[in-house]
DNA sequence: TTGAAATATTCCCATATCGGAATATAGTTC
DNA sequence: GAACTATATTCCGATATGGGAATATTTCAA
């Protein structure tokens, strides 16, 4: 079995590298497609393919005006991810963690000592 | 160019809707390999295999127990991606997007009615 | 209608992947 | 050290991928 497709959802087409960058573009405002092409300097085909995956699974939204095609991102989507790792969030604002982290790690430094002087 | 590794980032191994579920189950705390084989019901060595992966590019730690070895969460690197999101949350929480997304609805619907009455 | 501009699609290929099965390794207990 | 437990690694094959190059499609303008 492959890996999963990019356009499964929206944590899969963000794995790209690339797509992140187009995304972070984005972000300044509606652009279209040779606005991304000016600005990032990849080949126009490059561009729309990757707009395209981010277009199916919804990370974007397009509207045409004239002969162009205007991008802009999709903050319901874009949210999704963002609240899937906010499920962690008491993994690094607690207190607690760094304590339990800096004992287990003295913990570890004393075993360390230990092996070494074996 | 075959995609990008799964050991690249955060967010390549995250794109794996198994590794999700595997941290997940870990945001109830630590547990050891067979833990999370009981929990999930997935064969030991695939649940292996994704915490390679989670472990490589630091998404997880791990410590030895005796003939266990218990994972947990390392929130730093799940915050990487939290903070990643977080650069869009405007597109979700600021009122002006819905109101101007009203306005171009409004304007599409225009269009539309237009087009039919051609 | 012919041309040009803006964007999308197709074809090709080298490559990393996930799962399954089997096996290897490390740690514990007797 | 033999048996056992807990976990990791290897080998395999089918498959979707991303980039490049070429080409197709859509839209406007003269």
């Amino acid at each position: 079995m492959p890996r999963a497709p990019t356009t499964l959802d929206p944590f899969n087409a963000v794995a790209e590298p690339k797509r992140r960058r187009v995304l972070e573009t984005l972000a300044h405002g509606e652009m279209p497609v040779n606005g991304l092409v000016h600005t990032l300097g990849w080949p126009q085909p490059m561009i729309s393919k990757h707009l395209s995956v981010l277009k199916e699974v919804g990370l974007v939204a397009m509207r045409q005006k004239g002969r162009q095609r205007l991008y802009r991102v999709n903050g319901q989507r874009l949210k999704s991810i963002h609240d899937w790792a906010k499920m962690f969030e008491r993994f690094w604002t607690h207190q607690l963690d760094r304590i339990k982290e800096r004992a287990e790690r003295k913990a570890r430094e004393q075993s360390q000592k230990k092996g070494e002087s074996i």
